[in-house]
DNA sequence: TAGCATTTTGGAAACGTTTACATTCGGACA
DNA sequence: TGTCCGAATGTAAACGTTTCCAAAATGCTA
């Protein structure tokens, strides 16, 4: 079959064990002898088998990502900022999707056991209940963008209540006071984020005023629909709690005939790349999605190796506004 | 430490090879022995280590995608419809981006081995040589967009050359002979099949027409800088070689006052998501990437448990014309 | 040259599974 | 009641490494 440590031994003339030592650099072994099972290694194209080295020295170096879906920018984005950190560390990565049951979910966190020398979860399932029953407590795990009280686990996640706050305290700043909101699906937690800090700015920035909120889950033909009653009921500005529906709604209101920012303002949240390039190009919250990856990973790393003193750490990550000409000021109706 | 199954068998007072029956399915234990070894595995927490199973199964139900980068849209649709394949054949997906060197792509692809069952290879570093050196001749591989002439391995790729024609003959059909070209980088094999089809088409859709072609390297920066070129000289339509570029060129022509389509038509190629929220939206050449993904996964498979009479297959994906305004029949200059 | 310290090497256990083979255990049948 | 048979279970080898420990080889000193 494949050529194993025992075949470059038998070719080398020596024992498995110098086989073992020369090719990991160990310095107790005669240069002479390295260089003799380096050249006959090379020449059999030995590859140790990676199953059985990690299976030796319980060492994978692999992390896994358990993420509930791979569709869109938001994943790519996070699974490169996640790719760039492990490269750096010589780390590779065991990605995994389950977009669907907590079971399936679980039995795919269970799969990586024995493969991963820790995990990256972000699920909606991901609860305290979930964690105890599916997941090994020797497993090290960095939870993303899924919040957990107890301070078992490292977390890190997106602070989308502060990022709708700053957007309604600037869409205020820009002279606008009656701003509706799209909302995004009301289980989803950063979604139900995203409307607290909606509502929390505008009882703050424009007290009086009624919040107008659409439903919405975050699709563009959500956005769309809600743009369509916009038309209608005319707020000043719209702040969708995503870019998609944010597109959507843009649609909606370019076939109404109305003019943005000049008849009504818009915002997303997101900056998806395609933000920019809207027509207007479109103000919105942006997320530094790679950069969640990598600071995730390197929590992990944390806490795969804990130094002296480790405690979990729970970070949010703040967003950045992003102007365009979506939010200009405007006409004050 | 972990739970293993000895701690199994020792807590349902039988032997490790029963419990491993039990979980396992097979039939030849008593449904009483079956359910209590269940109940302990259950209770204990027990989930069995992937290395030493693999190990000895010889099987990972694990494949490796090896990409040369994990930036962009394209490596995130082509992830997601490997993952999507794999998922469907409880298949695991151990992604490893290497945009650096042969080498280190080698050690990459080296550090795969034994931790699954097959291999997606995109690299614009595999060629035979390369091959030939750093992959196991044991391990089944896809070769992704890296075109190969053996029949060593099975391929697939984006069929770019027919797209190109397709594009000029659609360009050509709207009344558009003097058709300019924005390239690629010189050393990417999609850029230069796709600057052949161009060539090709032209010479037989406007014979007399000297092509015009703009250097560029598939960057937003390089598109903008063949548009400010097209504005002086004035081709009747520009068809970039990727979507980023004729975005990148549609601002130079906006900037400098242009219409599209009307005093100028545009085209691109690959269909990014944003393309049709252009304004005008872009006609471009739809890749089924995740499509490729699915059929790239399939093919490994059949590598991996090659059937009765197997052949490596190698396939070449058509692209889809997509004609959005920007191509809309203009003035004839 | 003997004795000792040190370096280099080999033998074998261990990692946690699966599985071929041997063993035991019931029970049916003569 | 003894024999035989099939099913259930146990024993142990195997997978390919790493590493502990013992053994051998080497170099050095007396």
């Amino acid at each position: 079959m494949s050529v194993t440590i025992k075949d470059v031994a038998k070719a080398a003339g020596v024992s498995v064990a110098s086989v073992s030592r020369a090719l990991n650099g160990h310095d107790n072994v005669t240069p002479a002898t390295r260089e003799r099972i380096m050249a006959i290694a090379a020449e059999l194209r030995y590859m140790p088998n990676g199953a059985a080295r990690s299976l030796i020295t319980r060492r994978t170096q692999t992390v896994g990502a358990l993420l509930p879906d791979l569709h869109g920018a938001f994943f790519s984005e996070l699974i490169r900022g996640i790719d760039l950190a492990a490269r750096q560390r010589g780390l590779h990565l065991l990605v995994s999707s389950s977009h669907g049951s907590p079971d399936e979910t679980g039995a795919a966190l269970r799969a990586m056991l024995g493969r991963v020398d820790g995990l990256l979860l972000m699920s909606p399932h991901a609860d305290d209940d979930f964690l105890a029953t599916h997941l090994p407590p020797a497993l090290p795990t960095v939870l993303v963008n899924t919040w957990l009280g107890n301070g078992q686990h490292s977390s890190i996640s997106v602070d989308n209540h502060g990022g709708a706050v700053t957007m309604v305290e600037h869409l205020a700043g820009q002279g606008y006071t009656r701003i509706a909101f799209i909302g995004g699906p009301a289980h989803n937690y950063e979604a139900r984020e995203r409307l607290r800090g909606y509502r929390e700015a505008m009882a703050r920035c424009c007290p009086g005023v009624e919040p107008l909120i659409y439903a919405g889950d975050f699709t563009e033909e959500a956005g769309h629909a809600a743009g369509c009653l916009a038309v209608a009921q005319r707020p000043q500005a719209v702040f969708a709690a995503n870019d998609m529906m944010a597109i959507g709604c843009l649609a909606a209101l370019h076939e109404a005939g109305l003019r943005v920012p000049h008849d009504m303002a818009l915002a997303g949240f997101d900056d998806i790349p395609m933000a920019r390039y809207l027509t207007p190009p479109l103000t919105t919250m942006r997320i530094p999605i790679a950069q969640i990856g990598e600071q995730a990973l390197q929590d992990l790393v944390l806490a795969i190796d804990p130094p002296e003193h480790f405690a979990t750490s729970a970070r949010t990550t703040p967003t950045e506004l992003v102007v365009r000409a979506s939010s200009e000021a405007g006409r004050a109706d």
